[in-house]
RNA sequence: GGUCCCAUCGUCUAAUGGUUAGGACACCACCCUUUCACGGUGGCGAUACGAGUUCGAAUCUCGUUGGGAUCACCA
């Protein structure tokens, strides 16, 4: 038995019959494959969304494909039922792929399976041909041999890795290597590498341009002893069989494009375009580092869901980082579909961004404002299903008195109000519309109140509940108010009483406010005739009077 | 340490040898106004530093400084 078959006694398929089953793509001109391949560790990161979004964009925008693969070769890091989230997160976002494990874990596609788990007969038959062909050996150095190596190249100061004359297992016969195999030592296969150090290399990335590198020397491990590929190698093999075009993964790939490049051509295969997308990253004491698992709760999706941001804020937020000059085309359109904004991968910019709360928000609630109320109100519940049960309950039982709630300045205004960023928000902004979810004694109420208005708010409160007219209109009411101002000598408008503050007591503003407090309990409300509409006499009355 | 990369307002960025260095978020002021918000107008605020090339540099070159990525049987 040779070494070879030593290595790989069971029978494989020939690389012939799998070249014959994953046939070119047959696509128009210029469509682009591109694809999500995270590994299920179980954690859905914000990044992972950044680059789907990213590949899905460039994908579907060209009239191509946008497929899923499970990069699950690392057994040791799996986690049961991170598919499911991955999948779960991708349709939540509107990522959906087009090949892939769907939600239900149903896999569709000509090109699977889509698990590299599943594909192991594929990669060992090409690792085979590599034997074959004497471009790869098998390595018994253990951890503490490849440790010894690397403390040597340390001290004499040369440069790491397993490559030259520190490649140990290269030269072995196949004798020998049999005869370790037969003994039961375990082993790795490398990748004979020819490369020269010394030569540069080119490489074109569509979104960090021309890049030299030295050629790669490495023997890299291509088969681990679980006998299961590294990343690299199945990298090569699955992007060349599953026709990707475009590669589309984060810039920590960058360094390793030499390796890539060499084995693709190695293979004989058609080298892909790379595009190497930056981080999104986050400021820590002086300096940046990308947002962290471990760190950072906002580096996972839930995060996200939890807090009630809207998929399409988180988005149209993701998409403004990428290309900066969507926030114009958002501008110019409006209330277009996002997937309508032409999106560049050279108009990425390679270095990476801090990701912006702030920005965030001032995004979302763009895309709340453009929500109609029964919108806002089925995805605030929807929300609030999972997230806040008691909110959920509350806006069930009041159905039209929270829709009326989240009426007020919305539809038919010039411009909207624009409050709410995240559906968590929605408990604070209804809570005062609540009875049982306000409250106010008269210390918090007078302490908001200017000294002049401590002392006059009991008469304006006996003017306005005198005259009360529930029909009122809105013009008719604030004809009340400046009547009660005038009375009591508050100046019509900021103008006049800014003109001869001595002259007054306060303003109309002031007068207002007492009863935006009393019916509120804060001094910052949407528009109060609003509110008391939509409240109704009952109770703007009793809050009204609670202190008379 | 080796290799590679990056550097414009606080943040995201525009300006591919000639601009008063533009916009957005945030902040401030004013206007509108019934407080707040929305909206409008304006303001604050940047080419990391040092040389060089050039009539002219954010832009090209070199250096300095700062920062990032990577150097696994992880992806």
């Amino acid at each position: 038995m040779s070494l070879i078959d030593k290595i790989f006694p069971d029978p494989l398929p020939s690389v012939e019959e799998i070249e014959k089953k994953y046939a070119p793509r047959a696509l128009p001109e210029g469509a682009k494959v591109t694809r999500i391949a995270p590994s299920p560790t179980g954690f859905m990161h914000i990044g992972g969304i950044y680059s789907a979004l990213i590949s899905e964009r460039i994908a579907h925008q060209s009239g191509g494909v946008f497929y899923l693969r499970i990069e699950d070769t690392d057994t040791k890091r799996e986690v049961e039922g991170a598919t499911d989230l991955i999948s779960s997160s991708l349709g939540a976002y509107g990522l959906a792929p087009d090949e892939g494990v769907d939600v239900s874990g149903v896999e569709h596609g000509n090109y699977g399976p889509y698990s590299q788990s599943c594909r192991r007969e594929i990669y060992q038959a090409y690792i085979k041909k590599l034997l074959e062909e004497g471009r790869a050996y098998p390595c018994f150095s253990t951890v503490e041999e490849l440790e010894r190596i690397r403390k040597g190249q340390e001290v004499r100061g040369e440069r790491l890795g397993y490559y030259g004359s520190w490649a140990l297992s290269r030269g072995l016969s196949a004798e020998e290597a049999e005869a370790r195999i037969d003994a039961g030592i375990p082993y790795v296969i490398r990748y004979k590498s020819l490369g020269d150090y010394n030569h540069k290399i080119t490489v074109n990335d569509t979104i960090k341009g021309k890049r030299e590198f030295p050629d790669n020397d490495l023997d890299i491990v291509i088969m681990k002893s679980d006998r299961l590929p590294t990343y690299h190698f199945a990298h090569v093999v699955d992007d060349h069989l599953m026709g990707t075009t475009d590669v589309i993964r984060g810039d920590e790939w960058m360094p390793s494009l030499p390796l890539h490049i060499q084995l693709f051509r190695e293979m004989g295969w058609k080298v892909p375009r790379y595009a190497h997308i930056a981080p999104i990253q986050k400021m820590d004491g002086n300096s940046k580092r990308k947002l962290s698992k471990r760190k950072d709760p906002e580096a996972s999706v839930t995060f996200y869901d939890e807090e009630g941001y809207s998929h399409e804020a988180v988005v149209e937020y993701l998409l403004n980082l990428a290309n900066s000059n969507f926030e114009d085309w958002r501008k110019q359109n409006p209330s277009a579909d996002y997937h309508d904004f032409p999106f560049s991968l050279k108009k990425m910019n390679n270095s990476g961004a801090l990701f912006d709360f702030t920005k965030l928000n001032s995004v979302s609630r763009e895309v709340i404002g453009r929500m109609s109320a029964d919108e806002v109100f089925e995805r605030a519940h929807a929300w609030a299903k999972t997230y806040d049960v008691d909110l959920a309950a509350r806006m069930e039982s009041n159905r039209d008195y929270v829709r009326s709630i989240f009426n007020i300045e919305r539809e038919g205004v010039r411009n909207v109000r624009k409050d709410i960023s995240k559906w968590s928000d929605v408990k604070e902004e209804i809570r005062y519309f609540f009875d049982d979810q306000f409250s106010l004694n008269r210390e918090a109420f007078e302490s908001q109140l200017s000294d002049n208005l401590r002392k006059d708010w009991p008469e304006m409160v006996r003017l306005f509940a005198e005259g009360y007219n529930p029909e009122e209109s809105k013009d008719e009411w604030f004809g009340r108010m400046l009547e009660i101002a005038a009375g009591l000598g508050y100046a019509r408008n900021g103008k006049e009483y800014k003109a001869a503050p001595e002259n007054f007591r306060g303003d109309i503003s002031d007068v207002v406010k007492v009863f935006r407090v009393l019916i509120t309990g804060k001094t910052q409300s949407p528009d109060l005739y609003s509110i008391m509409r939509v409240m109704g006499p009952e109770r703007v009355l009793k809050r009204v009077n609670a202190f008379s």
